[in-house]
DNA sequence: AGCAGGTGTTTTACTCGTGAAAGATATTGC
DNA sequence: GCAATATCTTTCACGAGTAAAACACCTGCT
């Protein structure tokens, strides 16, 4: 969030954020705290989500970086290179690094090299990763489910329809993903 | 997000979930993605915004957990335990030590302890931390400004209030914040 | 051919956050 | 009063991510 966040107690109506910015315009009146009611939520709502999340992929010794990566390479059906991976799942070299040598350990994907340009390698999902990943989507999809029921079908088709406006712009204005 | 994320590359119109979520159809064309296309958002907001706002607290050589600290001192107007600003800003209390002890090496916060209760500590902000709190918040706010401008106001109301909605959800269903 | 510079990937050194255990003090029940 | 237990905070050992440098290899120029 913008500005630190956090509840000062359950202090009645309303969601955590509420209460923060209160406080803010308590104690500076004149502040436009508009930006931080959105930005705020955003924050708040992937902090509990990824708490939330990790559980079912935590079930199955995953991380949720490790669960991106492995998604990526399934959902695009493709051998992919360390480089296609770091774009795929905006991660640093070093992360990637990391990732595909402990997936590649625990028989979840598999490398060869190039043979034209031997400086790049070639990662594809194992029987075993692809049949992790399948049984895995569906459990991570009907939490999600879930978790979204408080907001009705109507709001969660606003929501994404807004949020991917918002993300739009990011896209556009943050250039330079990372290195 | 839900399963993965990451641009297949800049395909046309929409944002990068559109494209993930165009590769899951394809792969898995009975799977619901409703939830990823939300949860996917906010994640990829989330990291983005990140990202973005990290830069005018960098300037002011502050991360956004310390600057979170250092707002939930702020905002309250009061003295917090380490324990309140667990509960404030959602960190583990091994983080906030640690932050708390740097926090204190820069001349930002000071201790005191408990008279009657000797296990706990009061910390509160020094003039210079107020001071840098109140420098950074407004350009810190003046920022978010421009990165939502591409969502008009209504949106942006509409926004914060779906945002709030779940939100609320997930901080009841959520319970166990830290340790 | 040979080298200058670019690209793809990994390694290195370091920071930060975490969970679990420890430490220090309060409180409760006997 | 004193052991048992609970509470507040810090310490420890470790895992994961990062930026920057190193490495390995390709490409284009001469």
């Amino acid at each position: 969030m913008t500005a630190g966040n956090g509840p000062a107690a359950a202090s009645g109506a309303g969601d955590t954020l509420a209460a923060v910015v209160r406080q803010w315009k308590a104690v500076h009146p004149d502040l436009d705290t508009g930006p931080m009611e959105v930005i705020g939520r955003i924050n708040r709502c992937a902090a509990l989500l990824q708490q939330a999340e990790d559980a079912p992929l935590r079930h199955a010794g995953l991380t949720r970086p490790e669960f991106d990566l492995l998604g990526a390479l399934r959902r695009t059906g493709l051998e992919l290179t360390p480089g296609d991976l770091i774009r795929e799942t905006f991660s640093s070299g070093a992360a990637v690094t990391k990732r595909l040598k402990q997936l590649t350990e625990r028989g979840l994907v598999e490398r060869r090299g190039d043979t034209r340009d031997r400086r790049v390698a070639h990662v594809r999902l194992t029987d075993a990763g692809r049949d992790l990943v399948d049984g895995i989507l569906p459990e991570q999809l009907a939490y999600e489910t879930g978790v979204l029921s408080g907001v009705d079908d109507d709001g969660q088709r606003e929501l994404a329809a807004l949020l991917g406006e918002l993300l739009v712009q990011l896209e556009g204005r943050l250039r330079t993903p990372r290195g």
